[in-house]
DNA sequence: CAAGTTATTGCAACCGTTTGCGATTACTAA
DNA sequence: TTAGTAATCGCAAACGGTTGCAATAACTTG
């Protein structure tokens, strides 16, 4: 279950050091469950190493997302991170009510970004696209308690 | 061709104050061509208006854009902000190496709403999506500086 | 027009995130 | 194992953007 191996190899490979910093957060965010905000890997880490910096997390993550190690989803507006899905890729619906993120397959979005290519000549990145919305739970929860008073 | 006055309108009958800072944001952004970064409001606005405040400049377009007066779309990671279109809607796709945003009509992104909203109960918000990319120009740009070094 | 009410402002402090820089330390080669 | 080197670090200052608060001023009413 030591499934970050794979990716300490990768910055091996890629000529990266090997830092206690970096190798902390990685198993952070690997032993988290799901997306972690920042100060989340932060606190987390910084337990296991006291003089961990904030600035350090966040040059890390970044490193790590250039790998392909880890995946940024934006979340509300704040950065959250992932170990990437090894199984493939997959894209978000997030909460703007709960906060809550849902795996989308890419093929949802394939379509669309044929169409972009085919009528406009535009790539969009959609290798880590996240939607915006309403997720079915909160819409109820907003049906029941009233909420169409706008 | 003072394609604000209506937005005026709209300020007074909502019981929002017609300050001279608003005023000034509003026509800063009217007589731009296209949609501007923030601080570029902010200096066009502070030549026409010394004590302009950026935070004022930021509560100001957050009003209008609550009002629907303007369009926000995120260029790069900063926010840029135009009128609202009269004409109705439109998307943006961004050009990530020209920075450049091209219009995008709504009828592209109803598809893709219609399945969200049926395979999971998820109502996206899509009223002002804009999706980075790269546009077919700098593609072709790319492809004859020899863009293939990655 | 003057006085009262309260939305709005400018300021300054704050937030999350990024960056420059000198000190540290992981790695390399002997 | 030691010395050399450059990537990485911690720190502090800066960034774009937001917010609390006392002072101001746009509107209302008479």
């Amino acid at each position: 279950m030591i499934k970050h191996e794979k990716a300490i190899e990768t910055l091996r490979l890629k000529g990266h050091r090997l830092t206690p910093q970096r190798l902390i957060v990685l198993s952070t965010i690997a032993s988290g469950d799901g997306h972690m905000g920042v100060d989340e890997v932060f606190q987390a880490a910084k337990k296991a190493y006291p003089y961990m910096d904030i600035a350090t997390v966040y040059r890390t993550l970044h490193l790590f997302k250039e790998l392909g190690v880890v995946t940024e989803v934006a979340i509300g507006d704040r950065l959250h991170f992932e170990l990437t899905d090894p199984e493939g890729h997959h894209h978000h619906m997030v909460c703007r009510a709960c906060n809550g993120a849902f795996n989308l397959s890419p093929h949802y979005l394939a379509e669309f970004r044929e169409t972009l290519n085919k009528e406009f000549g535009f790539e969009p990145d959609l290798e880590h696209f996240a939607v915006s919305g309403v997720c079915a739970k909160c819409q109820e929860a907003d049906r029941k308690s009233g909420g169409n008073q706008g």
